[in-house]
DNA sequence: TCGCTTGTTGATGG
DNA sequence: GCCATCAACAAGCG
């Protein structure tokens, strides 16, 4: 599930598995491979030290004593560790073995994302040059003083990685509900109050599952647990209402989160 | 068979 | 130029 959450639990488990370790073999598919060929990748790969790795937004950056090894995970993608027995799964599009034995596998069922091979900073701020800052590193206010530059959709802000990187589907969901802000709200009809309350809640929910994952959420009222239809609002028991907003379905709490002004909307009939 | 899915990009149209 | 929408990528599921 990987959103900026589940990317930073990837990053950690990288480093936990791969941090120190020299890249014996390599196995790709080479349909997810992006600016790089299969051998190419192999003989960068090879015999190469793990550094720690970083992330910005859903990448995760794999630094190497030489070059880095970049990751996206599309909807689909997870990294599996094997101690011993190969048991490889044929979703398995990257196999890094280690001097020593064990290996981690990139894992993705669909194909959206991939595998890129960068040589040095200069080429991963390249491939990364579109992102905006980390969801993870960004303060409450300056969300907010952010937010007061926009004039689009409410949720179509939280998911353009160009404005702040990181958040997905399920995240802007949850963030919009616990701000009780309506997914289609203009940034610009927003209020002082309401900016505030949308830049904490993105601090807030972005931090805590960074933090510990879905164990997060199971103290206090969390939208995604609940997050289908004829499911009720955490807050007020208000049936959950399902619209499609940035084309993505969308759930809200038509009482938590009303619709608000539209700027420039037009009653029929109106002189 | 159709529609839907945690992501991203590019085309299109208002 | 801005912004919303949709198709495409791809594989699986109900």
């Amino acid at each position: 599930m990987p959103e900026l959450p589940d990317v930073e639990a990837y990053r950690r488990f990288f480093a936990e598995h791969a941090a120190g370790r020299v890249v014996r073999d390599v196995v790709t598919d080479p349909s997810m491979l992006r600016d790089v060929s299969e051998s190419v990748l192999r003989d960068a790969l090879r015999g190469r030290r793990f550094a720690q790795p970083e992330r910005h937004g859903k990448w995760l950056v794999c630094w190497t004593d030489g070059p880095a090894l970049l990751l996206h995970f599309g909807m689909t993608g997870t990294l599996v560790w094997s101690a011993d027995e190969p048991d490889r799964h044929r979703w398995d599009r990257l196999t890094l073995e280690f001097e020593g034995g064990g290996e981690l596998r990139y894992r993705n069922m669909r194909k959206l994302g991939g595998i890129w091979l960068a040589h040095g900073q200069a080429e991963v701020a390249t491939i990364l040059g579109r992102l905006g800052p980390d969801a993870l590193d960004l303060p409450a206010p300056r969300i907010a003083r952010m937010l007061g530059g926009r004039r689009g959709q409410a949720k179509a802000a939280l998911m353009d990685q160009a404005f702040i990187a990181g958040i997905g589907n399920l995240l802007a969901d949850e963030i919009l509900w616990r701000a009780r802000i309506h997914p289609k709200r203009r940034l610009d009809s927003l209020d002082t109050d309401e900016r505030v309350r949308l830049g904490r809640s993105v601090r807030t929910v972005v931090r805590a599952l960074a933090a510990s994952g879905d164990a997060a959420m199971a103290h206090g009222s969390w939208l995604i647990p609940v997050r289908r239809d004829g499911a009720a609002c955490p807050r007020c028991r208000t049936p959950l209402a399902r619209t499609v907003a940035a084309g993505r379905t969308t759930y809200f709490c038509p009482a938590c989160q009303p619709e608000g002004i539209e700027r420039g909307r037009v009653e029929p009939g109106e002189p």
